[in-house]
DNA sequence: TCCAGATATGCAACCGATTGCAGAGATTTT
DNA sequence: AAAATCTCTGCAATCGGTTGCATATCTGGA
C-alpha cells in the first residue's frame, strides 16, 4: 500500500543509508548506539513494520513451522496443537496448520504446499501408513527437519514423539483380566495406523501372557466415531457367548458404546466392563466414569515443538534424539471396577 | 539452498527469458501454448518450485489468512477452524492460527504479529470486550478485511458470523419454564464476552415474558470449565429453596454439574433439570443426555471463511453483508423432560 | 507491395531487506 | 609526523518473480 514505510524512508528522513537503518534495527554492534536510538525512534514514529518477504527472500528462512494432522477437531489434536502454538509463538515462530482429512492425496498435497511455503520445519501426525513416508523426503532431502508425533511412520529413523501404545494397551488389558474378564473385545481403528496397530499388539500380548487364547472374532474395526458406536454395540451384544469387557481404542467410542449398552439394560461394569483410551474429558464425566489411558496431549505437542525449535535455533540437534517416549498412565475408574476391593488404586482424576 | 531451481534456470535451459517463463507458469494467455507446454515440462523435470517470498514481495499479497481465537482446544473452536482450513485450502490460501489464551495483551500482540506477517485477511473470535476493537484498526485502516465469528465486538460495523444467542437462550429457558421449572439457575461465563452476555439477556427476557421475577442470586459466574463445576454444583445445592433447573452456558459445565448432582443422589430431570449450550458430543453421550442448543461450529467456520475468501478473490464485497446470523436449534433431550407427554418433539440427535 | 493489427517474446525496472567489501574519519602506536 | 588500528557508515549487488512497455514476427487485407 502507499502508506507502507520502508527502511529507505527512514534512511532518507535521517540522512543515512538503508544499510545503516537495517543494521540498527537488527541491533548490529557495528552501529553507533546514538545512531541506533535515533533510527529506532524514527521507525517507531513513522509506523515502520519490517517486510517479512523481503527479509525472507534475502535470508532464505521464514520463521514458520508447518503442522500436518489427519484432522484437527479432536480433543487430542487441538490440545497438542495448542501446546505447539504456544511454544512456537514464544520463540517467534508462526504455525501453518493443514489437515489431511484422512485422504492420502490431500496429505501429499499438503506436504508440497508446506514445502512451497518454505517452512523452516515440520511437525506431522500421519493419516495413514502409505507412501507418505517417502513424500517427506522432499523436505528431509533439503535439510528441512521433520518431527513426527502420535501417528508416526514405523521403521523410519525420523525423530518421533510418542507414548508406548503397546505397553499402555497391555496395561489396560491386564487390568481387565485382573478384574476377572475373560472375553475381552478390542475395538480398533484403521490398523494401518501406527497407534492402533500398537494398541492391538499390546492387547494381544496381554492375552498371551495371561494364557487367554486370542480370538480374531473379538477384534472389531470401525472408524471410532460416535456415529458408528451403536452398530458396534449391537455386534458385541449379538456375539455367541457375550463378551464381558470392551477395550476401545478411544474414549469417544468407549463412551458411545457404554451408553448403548446401558440403553439395552446392561449394567456397567457388572455385565460388561468398558475401557477407553486418551483421557478425554468425556471419560471423566460419564457415569460410570471410564477407565482409560492418560494420553498426554499437551505434553506431546510441547515436546515436539521444543525439540524442533531447539534444532532450528541451533541449541541442539535432532539427530541426537531419535525417539522420545512419554509416559502414559493407566487411569482406573468405575467402568471396569468389578471387584469390590482390589489392589489397584482408584484414580480420582 | 544451492539446489534451488529458479525461473532463470528454466529460461536459460530453454533459451527463453525469465519473463516468458513466469508468464507461462501463470498460464498467461499471451504465451503460446506450445511454449507453455515446453516450459511446464522443463519446470516439472527440473523440480522447480515457486518462491513465495519473491512473489509476495512483488505482488504485495500473501495468500495467507490469519485466525485469532481465545483458545483452540475446544470442540467448538477446533471444529470451526477445521472448516476454515478446508475452505481456505481449497481456495489456495494458508491459515496462520494464533491463540490469545484469555490474555488481552497476547491478543493485541497476536494481531500485530499477523499484521506483520501481512495476512491478506483475518478471522477472529475475541478474548474479551476490551480495547481490542480498536486494535483491529491497524488492519482495517489498511484495508485488510476482518471477519468476526462467535465472540464478536458489540456495536461494531465489522462483518460478523454469529447465531442469535439471546434468542437461543430464550428458547431454552422457555422450554424449562414449559416443563414446570420455576427457579432456574443460569450458569454463565465472563459476561464481558458477547456470547455470554447475550445468553444471559435471553434468559432474563424469557423470565420476564413468563412473569417470573428475575433473581440475581440465581445467576452464577464461573470459567465454565470441568474443574470449577463441583464448586458450582455445591453452591446450587446449598441455596435456600433449591432450584429446579440449571441452564449452563456450555455443555461441559452442564455435564459436569449433572454428574455432581447425581453423585449427591439427585435425579435428573426429576429433582433438577439440566440444560447446556453447544451440542458438544458430551451432551449426546451423557446419561441422561442433555438438552442443549445446536451451535453449528462447522457451518460458522465455513461461512466466515467463505465470506472472507469471496471478498479477497473479488467475488463479492464484505461491506454488503455486515452480519450473518445462522440458525441454532433447540435440542430437547432427556435431561429436561419432566412432563411425560408434552408437545415438544424429543430430539434424537 | 505495403501496412494495420494480432500474436508472441524480451528488456529492465521494480518489490524491500540484507550483507560483503570498501573507505572515511578518529584514535592510538611507533 | 607517519603509520597502524579501530569505529562507524555507505555502496551496490543480491534474493526470485512480476509486469509495463517495447519489439519482433506473422497474418491478412487493400
Amino acid at each position: 500500500m502507499s502508506g507502507e514505510v520502508t527502511i529507505y524512508d527512514i534512511a532518507e528522513k535521517l540522512g543515512l543509508s538503508a544499510a545503516t537503518v537495517s543494521r540498527a534495527l537488527k541491533d548490529n554492534p557495528a552501529i553507533n548506539s546514538n545512531t541506533k536510538k535515533k533510527i529506532r525512534a524514527a521507525a517507531e514514529a513513522m509506523g515502520y513494520r519490517s517486510n517479512r518477504f523481503a527479509s525472507n527472500l534475502r535470508k532464505r528462512t521464514t520463521n514458520t513451522i508447518g503442522v500436518v494432522v489427519p484432522r484437527l477437531n479432536s480433543n487430542f489434536m487441538s490440545t497438542a496443537i495448542s501446546a505447539m502454538e504456544k511454544m512456537a509463538s514464544d520463540a517467534g515462530y508462526s504455525l501453518i496448520i493443514v489437515q489431511s482429512l484422512e485422504s492420502p492425496a490431500k496429505e501429499i498435497a499438503n506436504i508440497r504446499t508446506l514445502f512451497n511455503s518454505r517452512v523452516d520445519g515440520l511437525m506431522a501426525a500421519l493419516s495413514s501408513e502409505q507412501e507418505t513416508d517417502i513424500d517427506f523426503r522432499i523436505l528431509t532431502d533439503r535439510g528441512i527437519p521433520v518431527v513426527f508425533f502420535d501417528q508416526v511412520p514405523s521403521g523410519s529413523s525420523q525423530p518421533c514423539i510418542i507414548i508406548d501404545n503397546a505397553q499402555a494397551a497391555h496395561a489396560i488389558t491386564m487390568h481387565l483380566i485382573g478384574q476377572g474378564c475373560k472375553r475381552i473385545v478390542h475395538l480398533t481403528g484403521n490398523v494401518k495406523r501406527f497407534v492402533y496397530r500398537e494398541r492391538l499388539s499390546g492387547y494381544k500380548m496381554a492375552l498371551l501372557e495371561a494364557g487367554i487364547p486370542f480370538d480374531e472374532e473379538l477384534v472389531l474395526h470401525s472408524d471410532l466415531t460416535e456415529l458408528s458406536a451403536p452398530d458396534i454395540a449391537n455386534r458385541i451384544l449379538e456375539m455367541d457367548g457375550r463378551p464381558d469387557a470392551l477395550f476401545a481404542a478411544n474414549d469417544m467410542s468407549a463412551a458411545a458404546c457404554l451408553t448403548a449398552f446401558r440403553e439395552r439394560g446392561l449394567s456397567i461394569p457388572g455385565d460388561i466392563a468398558v475401557a477407553g483410551f486418551n483421557n478425554d474429558p468425556i471419560s471423566r464425566l460419564m457415569q460410570p466414569n471410564i477407565t482409560t489411558i492418560n494420553y498426554p496431549a499437551y505434553q506431546i505437542g510441547a515436546t515436539a515443538a521444543t525439540y524442533l525449535l531447539n534444532h532450528l535455533t541451533g541449541k541442539s540437534s535432532l539427530q541426537a534424539t531419535n525417539k522420545v517416549i512419554l509416559h502414559a498412565d493407566l487411569l482406573v475408574r468405575e467402568s471396569t471396577m468389578r471387584l469390590p476391593h482390589n489392589d489397584q488404586l482408584r484414580s480420582v482424576f
